[in-house]
DNA sequence: GTGCATTAGATGCATGCGCACATAGTTTCC
DNA sequence: GGAAACTATGTGCGCATGCATCTAATGCAC
């Protein structure tokens, strides 16, 4: 029964912040927006981005997920109609994903959750 | 394209460091020990508390799973043979977990890993 | 005691994830 | 210009997770 060295309580400390406002942030968006983490933090960087378009690899820099995941995610979103792909002319290999109509009123609904939220947990740390 | 606020940039950092730390963990554990993140916080909970035995319920509080995933944690190390489960015999609900020599041994062997790695990455801040 | 609410833990199920690989397009080098 | 290396993305697969639910044991009321 050691003392642990303060990288371990640091690490503790983030992975315990982390998980509070992880989970709060999945519930509230899932019940009042029925979007999870990974597909609202897609279409919030698609709406900060320009023309509300990027690359798959542009997404994938910013957003916490495998290549995998990311493409599942655009996925589902797209059969949600919140995002559009379309080929890249320059480089067909490219895709772009676009926010649609639709999924920036999404984003746009979601957002005062995603920071009222945020707010609560990460202020009473 | 508004300005983002204090706190949704907080919530990216702090979402940043988790996955770099958690993303690296998991790998070193894994490829050096043969442990998951999940189950080496499991046996080092157990490593930390009195008689190196705990209560599900009480690792539960500790730990970062739902009850279910803890339950299946638990299971894999059991099948492992790093811990054994006993009957608690004042609640016969109750399931004590305890660390095993061999469990013990692959807790020292993995601390060193986990510690070295939580320094470079939580340091690198 | 009998019945009912509560608690501890396990499990069926659907889902999202990462890894490895497949596919298609592009660049490089000769 | 053709083969080989590289890049961008999608997909099969196995696995860990959370939710809801199940079972067993305890406690409480009467």
């Amino acid at each position: 029964m050691s003392e642990q060295p303060g990288v371990v309580l640091a690490w503790r400390e983030l992975a315990q912040r982390y998980h509070d406002a992880s989970c709060a942030l999945e519930r509230e968006l899932q019940e009042r927006h029925g979007l999870g983490m990974s597909e609202f933090e897609v279409i919030d960087r698609l709406a900060g981005a320009a023309e509300c378009q990027l690359r798959m690899q542009e997404l994938g820099e910013q957003v916490h997920l495998s290549q995998s995941a990311l493409s599942r995610a655009v996925a589902r979103l797209e059969r949600g109609g919140l995002v559009c792909r379309a080929l890249c002319e320059q480089d067909r290999r490219g895709v772009f994903v676009t926010l649609t109509e639709e999924g920036r009123r999404r984003q746009e609904a979601a957002r005062p959750t995603q920071r009222a939220v945020l707010t609560q947990i990460l202020a009473s740390g």
